[in-house]
DNA sequence: CGCCGCATGTAAGAGGTTACATGATTCG
DNA sequence: CGAATCATGTAACCTCTTACATGCGGCG
């Protein structure tokens, strides 16, 4: 009974838990997925659709072919009332530690192996990359400030998300900056 | 010629480059990733054996049944030329953008599906990896600054990459703390 | 005697990506 | 007419972890 808690298939969580707000299509998940959960999650079709055939297997959510919108063929996946008790359920298996892994780091560990320039150009990609984010950040921070029917317990989460992005990534930026002249000063 | 940058499997990567630094078994590229890098890197035995294999195989890396220390068995693996020039080399393909997964957020964001208390233990969770982690960071600036005889290169180096996790993981027992607190007035 | 540290590796499988195959509709 | 968006899925493959199998030597 006690023991080791189970750990649960991050993609089936992300899934489920995104059809428990709404029934979405697979297209639809993915979506959501870049648009809205972009600095913290990823997924990709070729796990997205295998995952939704099992969690329908396991009678998790259900399927329908929806009346095609504008003629389109769209299955529209829907949480089932035992998809929601599993997911509730979930919560209870804490989740897996990250493993760290930044090849950034990585190569700056290995720098005296490197070819000059290289490092300069992999910190530079990377602050790009965090630009990029900072830059989705300040529009989901947007679109928040617009949305007013949203529930207040929802917008709360949502404000610890960002913090969390937002902070980090401005901490990375300055990093960046620093570790770049760092660089130049190594020649 | 032009045209898509090869990716390059980053455990080859990194194995090549601990082996560039000097001589080791498998089982110190453990220990040494697990004493050294254990903050932004990690590797299993599951995989460097065979990663060891296939470098030895493609003339990386050269295998010699070192004389066992204490009666015991032991393969020392030691870059070859060959080794090093394609280390080299690797550095010219920029390391690939790594995939956000981040599940504590994903929780957050489906928090009003979470059973009470969830949340609370998983930032704490979350926050004690933290706490460890920086645990760690201080032995190595420890280690590092009784180290004289090191490369100013290396020092260097290893200064960037020390400023990096703490930094960063400073930020995050911040946004912990204040993510705590907002959790606690939701109720 | 039993556990810990040293030391090597394999086998099975989970988890995930990329590339492909297909096709309608809309917009410029 | 061609490109982009909508839309679904499969197949092949890569990466990596977990669990297992094996065995010695030192220490309490």
């Amino acid at each position: 009974m006690a023991g080791r808690a189970a750990r649960v298939n991050p993609t089936e969580f992300a899934l489920l838990g995104l059809l428990a707000e709404r029934p979405r299509t697979g297209y639809d998940i993915k979506k959501e997925v870049e648009e809205r959960l972009a600095h913290f999650w990823s997924e990709s079709y070729g796990h997205i659709y295998p995952m939704l055939a099992r969690l329908r297997k396991r009678r998790l959510i259900t399927m329908r072919a929806a009346g095609r919108r504008d003629g389109r063929q769209r299955n529209v996946y829907t949480i089932t009332a035992s998809g929601r008790r599993t997911l509730v359920a979930w919560f209870a298996n804490p989740p897996a530690p990250p493993r760290p892994r930044n090849e950034l780091l990585l190569r700056l560990m290995l720098g005296r192996f490197a070819p000059p320039g290289v490092l300069l150009r992999d910190v530079a990609a990377y602050r790009a990359g965090i630009a990029g984010g900072l830059g989705q950040l300040r529009g989901v921070e947007r679109r928040l400030a617009g949305e007013t029917d949203a529930e207040v317990a929802d917008l709360a989460y949502w404000r610890m998300i960002l913090s969390f992005g937002i902070e980090l990534f401005e901490t990375l930026e300055r990093w960046c900056d620093a570790t770049d002249r760092s660089l130049r000063e190594l020649g």
